[in-house]
DNA sequence: AGTGTTATGTTATACTATAACAATTTCGTC
DNA sequence: GACGAAATTGTTATAGTATAACATAACACT
């Protein structure tokens, strides 16, 4: 999605926040200013955005919050499935289909640091078979990849 | 593999030790004595174990090295394929299949902390496929599976 | 306005990992 | 066996990630 031409990225962060608050409203559970705010900065790119980041952008207005105060605003966004965790880059990132709770996989590009959600046609229910056969139920999957992605590549950086 | 019946672990142990050994001769890299013994111990059970757990048990010893030591031990046994990473848990596990490098997939239990390596039949080939209709080009892939393995659901801890 | 609940602020600390440099060990070569 | 280069381990300090515990403030409902 973040293809490097023809992407309006303040769109997409109007576009995120106004789904968010749709949700959220939906859901009866509130999106307030310093959710929203994070919410917003997670979103500020398509690339995951590690907590203490987030707390040096927030500082640039001169408010300083300290840690538990960000972390718990990512973990309301995690647990309302706004935001997804990329656990091989202890990073946070805006979810791409909030509207229903799910597993994401992920391309992550080592290159450019951007990360774009993906559907892999029934890896989800396949991953759960192999599971089931070894007799294992599953409660949740991380699907993490990592490489190159095509404008990455492209543009011959490698 | 480790199910709770008829586990021997102290073989277990002894072979995954053996096999290192085999391999480290057969490709010129040395697995000294502390490397060994941390190998043993990210052994000791099926469960993935944390750097500074591994720190502990060597204290035991009277030794208690600081923390690089353990971290390049498990570095080296990382990058010789001996141990992966897991992500999701910030810890280490013995690989089962260690002669040749490979990504692996795993299902972690959350009740008995097990983790097993698992061969899901084409499912990195699968992902591969996946990345490249989307034009990126696979580095390296992490499969976490967390939920309840056979012998927890089978006794009902639930 | 009063009260229970939810959210945020604040301080301290736990946990995970690495940088930088010193000392030691190993190994091949003389 | 002595030497020097390379690899390994020791040591100290610090960076980076995350949460516990308790105080204060905002909100929602009567």
């Amino acid at each position: 999605m973040p293809s490097r031409s023809r992407h309006n990225h303040q769109k997409c962060i109007r576009d995120a926040v106004s789904a968010a608050e749709r949700i959220c409203v939906g859901r009866g559970v509130r999106l307030t200013p310093l959710r929203r705010q994070v919410l917003e900065l997670v979103w500020s790119s398509h690339a995951p955005i590690g907590a203490y980041e987030v707390l040096e952008l927030m500082a640039g207005d001169g408010a300083r919050p300290a840690p538990p105060t960000v972390y718990r605003a990512l973990d309301f966004l995690k647990t309302e499935g706004l935001v997804h965790r990329i656990e091989t880059l202890n990073a946070f990132v805006g979810c791409a289909h909030p509207e229903a709770p799910h597993d994401a996989q992920y391309l992550i590009c080592e290159a450019c640091g951007n990360a774009v959600e993906l559907e892999i046609d029934g890896l989800s229910r396949q991953i759960q078979k192999a599971a089931a056969r070894e007799g294992f139920s599953v409660g949740g999957q991380t699907v993490e990849v990592k490489g190159k992605c095509g404008d990455c590549l492209g543009s011959r950086v490698s």
